[in-house]
DNA sequence: ACAATAGTGTCTATGAGACATTATTGC
DNA sequence: GCAATAATGTCTCATAGACACTATTGT
């Protein structure tokens, strides 16, 4: 062990919100060389005596002020090109986090210029460094987890109500969902999400029920996307 | 990027294939210390001008004397907790490998003392280093997998008949599975196997259609698990 | 009353699972 | 013929999707 080749080892996150019908990803702007001025995931030096998780979760307070049990935050995977960053050798374990969107965001932070940014207008500017191949696996990650898993929730705040769930399926997967048998699928999807007992007020139309998140960690059935190309 | 923490980087690989009805993964016998004596997963240091990917599939060939295009390799996940290896700061980044029974195997490769070994009993052994913990990841990851992808085919030779397709299913989901509607099933997935229009020979009973892997890589509908209890 | 949204019920097509039946080989 | 394995067909139940209908609010 005495002798191996030094790398350096970065957090890369990939920090995505549903708002106002659109998925969003929080971006900063690169104030030093390489890539300066131009838009980049959220990310840092792992400490030497620092956990990658610990790491990742350490960069998603610094960069959104908020305190961790909010939403979800998972390994994505890692990144390790040896032109993907021409300071030196520099390998990424880039992480997901789903959040709902925040009522006191980004502002106020340590990040020289933090923003959300509709995901769908990062194409034209091409990010950082090979974070555009990040952001496209953390797109698909959210999109395919939906699916399985209860995860949507994480979108959300704490109650919610069927409706917000739904917009935020139909946000991810850009897609319609029947509201009808949306709302059936899920009130009947074991543990998936359990009723407050109370419901909104003030809105058009009947107040509809508030629900949190429930106990299950897969669905079972899972929820299908309307079909995409088997092949 | 002048000062920055010096990590080692390995890639470390959970091998699996399934022979005599087993479901096994490739081990090494440690030769020197730490864990000297122990079984561990095979893997080695990434060079300092090499990708991830390039390092695990270089590692594989090494280790099991085949050729690239056969079977499937893929991304696992990195571990990089500061404990994880006494003789320093190592992140590994483990890779996923399905393997059909190979008929020359691992004998006469670079490994010291390479060797299949049951996954049943794996748990008795304690691995080396975190290889516990990566291993039931690799193994959780192909069972999910099996659902809906195809890559169960990834277990079987080029050419192969359903019989053989379902005891890769059974040996790694542990489960027993209806010979005949798991035929019907898969026969009638698109783009999941395609005939090769010859059959077996020599065999008791009547001989098998032979079949290759079709083109598709998502399976719709996916093959569902006999239930799995979902909390 | 009317618009708007929430929630329930009904019908149909499709796929999963249980299982009978037929087909083709070796012995 | 008989055992063994391959492959197809039939039946039933559960779920997805389309959509009619009822419920409860604000204006």
């Amino acid at each position: 062990m005495a002798e191996y080749p030094p790398f350096a080892v970065t957090v890369d996150l990939v920090v995505l919100t549903v708002r106002a019908d659109e998925l969003c990803v929080l971006l900063v702007r690169r104030g030093v060389p390489p890539y300066q001025g131009r838009w980049a995931l959220p990310g840092g030096f792992v400490g030497i005596d620092e956990d990658l998780s610990d790491a990742a979760a350490r960069e998603l307070t610094e960069e959104t002020g908020i305190p961790e049990p909010v939403g979800h935050l998972e390994q994505l995977g890692s990144y390790g090109d040896p032109k993907r960053d021409p300071r030196g050798r520099v390998v990424t374990v880039a992480y997901l986090a789903l959040l709902p969107d925040l009522p006191s965001p980004v502002a106020g932070t340590d990040a020289a210029a933090a923003d959300w940014v509709p995901v769908s207008r990062v194409a034209d500017a091409h990010l950082a460094f090979d974070h555009d191949v990040i952001l496209a696996a953390g797109v698909e990650r959210a999109r395919a987890k939906l699916e399985y898993t209860p995860l949507a929730t994480a979108f959300c705040p704490a109650e919610f109500t069927i409706a917000r769930l739904r917009t935020v399926y139909e946000t991810v997967w850009g897609t319609r969902l029947d509201p009808r048998n949306f709302h059936r699928k899920v009130t009947t999807t074991p543990g998936f999400v359990e009723p407050v007992g109370r419901t909104t007020e003030g809105d058009r139309g009947r107040p509809a029920q508030l629900y949190r998140r429930g106990p299950a960690r897969l669905l079972h059935p899972p929820m299908l996307r309307p079909a995409a190309g088997g092949g």
